[in-house]
RNA sequence: GGUCCCGUAGUUCAAUGGAUAGAAUAGAAGUUUCCUAAACUUUUGAUACAAGUUCGAUUCUUGUCGGGACUACCA
C-alpha cells in the first residue's frame, strides 16, 4: 500500500473510532506538504470541521495526537497550521519501504487483473511516408499499451492500415505515367518515400491540368471533375473495387512497397502490433448491422434510399450510414471492424489512439454502437490527442511544411552524434556503440519531448527546442541514469546491509519520497492513460537525484550504514529511472 | 450559423476547489583538488478581461475578447 493510502486509513479509522465519523464520500484529502512548512503529507480538515463542530486547529491536534500514539511506525510528528495537520512520517517508514524494494524489479507494476484492453493507434494512410504527427500518435499509443500491461492489463495492440481508396490510386496512376518503370529497389528509395513522390506528383500534374482547363474556358469545379489524371484514378478504383487483375497486382506491388519502408521506420522507433486489420478487408463490413439496425428502428431509409441515424436527441446531427448506392461509408466500417475485434478478442476496453479532429466522429461510433446494443459498444474509449503544430502554424502538404518522420529522426541522431563529440565524450566506445548511443539518446529524446506534454492539447514542436539537451529532455534523465550505473560499476558487487540507523538527511529523504510514488504514478498515468505524467516524474526524479548526488557522496560515505543507505537510494532511483522511461518506449544508457 | 476544445512568466509546459500558482528554457550571479559539469546552487519574471458560486477559484458558472477543431453520400 502506498504511503497515501496508508495516511488515508490511519486517520478514516482514527476519525471513526474517536469521532463515530466518516466522511461523505469516504475520502480525506491529503496532499504533499508544501515545502516552505514542516512535514511530509498534509491532511486538508476544512471539509469536515463543519460536520464535527470542532476548530480546524483543536481538531488538527486531537487528530495529531492520535496517529502519533497509534501509528508510532508510520507518523514520526505534526504541526497544525491553519486548517492543515502536517504529518512529518517516520523515518523507519522510509527505510523499510527503502530495504523493501530496492531491487525489486517489479516495483511499480501491479498484478494482471484479467481484463483485456485492445489499443489502436498508428493506422497510416499506405500512399505517403509518416511524418511527426504520425510519430506523436505511434509514441502516444506504444506508451499508453505498455502503461496498460504495468497496470494489469492484458494489452492487444493494433493497427488499421488505410490502404484503399482514391488516394491510393492517385499514386498508382501517377506511377503508371511517370515512373517509366521505376522501382525502391532500381532508385534505391525507401519505398513509402518512393510511394509518396508519385503521390505528390499525382497532384502536381492535377493540379497543371486543371489551370490549363480553367484557361481553355471550363469553369473551375467542371476542370476539376474533368481533369483527365483524376478522371483515370476515379476509373481505377471502381476497377479496383470490381477486382480487376492488373489493378490488383500494380496495388499489391506499391503497398508492399510502403509497408517495407513502413516496416524500417516501425522498426527504429520500436512501434508494433500484435494485429493489423486491413480497411481492404474491412471496407465493406457493417452492412448487415444497417439491416439489424433498420430492425430494430435505430436507423432509418431515406426516399432515396440512402440510411441515416438521426442523433438529434444526443446533441449532435443527423448522421449517414450507408450511401444510397448500398455501399458502407466510414463510420459503418468501423462499427463493422468494432463488432469483428470483438468477436475476436472479446476485449474489455477498446481504446482508438486517434487525433481530436475526430472527436465528432468517435463521439458518433460510441453512440451509434450503444444504440445497436453491442456489447463492445460501453468500452470504446477516443484517446483524443491534439494536433502537432510548427512554430509556423500547421503542417500544410501543400506548403511543404511538412515534417518528415525519418528525416527527424536523423537529425536528432546526428544532433546526439554532435553534441556527444563536442563534449568530448566519446572516449572508451566502440564505434557501432556510439552509434547505438547516439540513436538512444535522439530517438529518446524525440519521444520525450513528443510524450511529456498532455496528449488531449494541441503542442508545439519547435526544432531547435526538441533537439536540446538540457532541461526537461530525455538526456537529463539518462545522463542521471548513467551516473548511477557507473558507481556501481566502480562499486563492484557490493553487499547491502540493511540501513537501521535513522536521521535521514533532507536530500536522502526527499529522493526516498519522491521514489515511493512510484507505484502511484504509473497507476495514475493508466487512469488518465496520460504517458506526460510519467514523462514528468521521470525528471523529478532525476531532478531530485542529481541534487543528492551532488550533495552527498555515495561510495565516500561517512559510516558504512550510510553507504548502504545511499547505495539502496541509488539502486531504486536507477531502477524507477529505467523502468519509467520504458514505459515511455524510451532507453537509457550504461554509459554516456 | 451550430457543437466542442484552448487562453498561466519573454517562450514551451505543470497545478483531484486548498497554504506564498510549480518546472524548464531564455536573462543575471556563482560551483570542478570530491562517485561523469550533458550536472549543481542562487536570482529576475505569469493566471486574457468582467461578474457570480464559498471559508477558499488557475480550476466550477455566465458573459466579453482572442486562437483552434469539427459540422462530406472523403477516409
Amino acid at each position: 500500500m502506498d504511503i497515501i493510502s496508508e495516511i488515508k486509513a490511519a486517520s478514516l479509522q482514527v476519525l471513526s473510532t474517536n469521532y463515530n465519523f466518516l466522511p461523505e464520500n469516504g475520502d480525506i484529502p491529503i496532499n504533499e506538504t508544501k515545502p516552505e512548512f514542516e512535514g511530509d503529507y498534509t491532511v486538508v480538515l476544512f471539509s469536515f470541521v463543519k460536520s464535527l463542530r470542532s476548530s480546524p486547529e483543536s481538531l488538527g491536534n486531537e487528530l495529531g495526537q492520535a496517529l502519533l500514539r497509534e501509528f508510532p511506525a508510520l507518523i514520526g510528528g505534526f504541526n497544525v497550521i491553519k486548517g492543515f495537520l502536517n504529518l512529518t512520517i517516520a523515518d523507519s517508514y522510509w527505510l523499510a519501504f527503502l530495504t523493501a524494494n530496492y531491487d525489486r524489479a517489479e516495483f511499480g507494476r501491479r498484478a494482471p487483473n484479467g481484463q483485456r484492453v485492445m489499443i489502436e493507434y498508428s493506422s497510416p494512410n499506405t500512399n505517403k511516408p509518416l511524418h511527426l504527427g504520425h510519430l506523436r500518435n505511434n509514441f502516444l499509443g506504444w506508451s499508453v499499451a505498455e502503461i496498460c500491461k504495468a497496470n494489469g492489463y492484458d494489452v492487444v495492440k493494433t493497427c488499421i492500415a488505410n490502404d484503399r481508396g482514391i488516394h491510393i490510386c492517385k499514386s498508382m496512376v501517377s506511377w503508371k505515367w511517370f515512373a517509366a518503370g521505376a522501382t525502391p529497389a532500381d532508385t534505391g528509395a525507401k519505398g513509402d518515400h518512393f510511394v509518396g513522390d508519385y503521390y505528390v506528383l499525382f497532384n502536381d500534374q492535377y493540379k497543371r491540368e486543371v489551370h490549363e482547363l480553367v484557361a481553355g474556358g471550363m469553369p473551375r469545379e467542371e476542370a476539376e471533375r474533368e481533369a483527365p489524371i483524376m478522371k483515370e484514378a476515379q476509373q481505377m478504383l471502381v476497377d479496383w473495387e470490381a477486382g480487376k487483375p492488373d489493378v490488383i497486382e500494380l496495388w499489391k506491388r506499391m503497398n508492399s512497397w510502403v509497408y517495407a519502408g513502413f516496416d524500417a521506420t516501425y522498426k527504429r522507433i520500436g512501434s508494433d502490433f500484435d494485429k493489423i486489420y486491413y480497411e481492404s478487408d474491412t471496407y465493406l463490413l457493417g452492412k448487415k448491422l444497417v439491416e439489424t439496425g433498420l430492425e430494430k428502428g435505430v436507423f432509418f431509409r431515406k426516399e432515396d434510399g440512402s440510411v441515416w441515424i438521426d442523433l438529434c436527441a444526443d446533441g449532435l446531427d443527423q448522421k449517414i450510414v450507408q450511401r444510397r448506392d448500398g455501399t458502407a461509408v466510414y463510420i459503418t466500417q468501423d462499427i463493422g471492424l468494432a463488432v469483428q475485434r470483438y468477436d475476436e478478442y472479446k476485449a474489455d476496453r477498446s481504446v482508438y489512439v486517434v487525433g481530436d479532429e475526430q472527436n465528432y466522429h468517435f463521439k458518433v461510433l460510441k453512440l451509434i454502437c450503444q444504440k445497436l446494443g453491442l456489447p463492445s459498444a460501453d468500452g470504446i474509449y477516443h484517446l483524443s490527442y491534439g494536433m502537432v503544430e510548427l512554430p509556423t502554424g500547421r503542417m500544410k502538404t501543400r506548403e511543404g511544411t511538412v515534417v518528415d518522420a525519418d528525416a527527424i529522426l536523423d537529425e536528432m541522431h546526428s544532433e546526439a552524434e554532435r553534441k556527444t563529440i563536442e563534449q568530448g565524450k566519446t572516449e572508451g566506445f566502440a564505434a557501432s556503440e556510439l552509434d547505438t548511443l547516439y540513436e538512444t539518446i535522439g530517438l529518446g529524446g524525440l519521444k520525450f519531448f513528443l510524450l511529456r506534454v498532455d496528449p488531449k492539447k494541441r503542442m508545439l514542436f519547435n526544432p531547435e527546442e526538441s533537439i536540446d539537451l538540457h532541461g526537461y529532455t530525455a538526456t537529463f534523465i539518462q545522463y542521471a541514469y548513467a551516473r548511477i550505473r557507473s558507481v556501481f560499476r566502480k562499486e563492484g558487487s557490493v553487499i547491502f546491509t540493511g540501513p537501521t540507523g535513522n536521521g535521514l538527511l533532507p536530500l536522502e529523504k526527499a529522493l526516498v519520497v519522491i521514489l515511493e510514488k512510484y507505484p502511484a504514478v504509473v497507476a495514475q498515468a493508466g487512469d488518465e492513460m496520460n504517458p506526460s505524467l510519467i514523462a514528468g516524474y521521470a525528471f523529478q526524479v532525476a531532478q531530485t537525484f542529481n541534487s543528492f548526488y551532488n550533495a552527498h557522496s555515495i561510495a565516500g560515505a561517512e559510516t558504512a550504514e550510510k553507504k548502504a543507505l545511499r547505495l539502496q537510494l541509488a539502486q531504486l532511483a536507477a531502477g524507477v529511472l529505467h523502468s519509467s522511461m520504458a514505459l515511455l518506449g524510451i532507453k537509457m544508457p550504461e554509459r554516456m
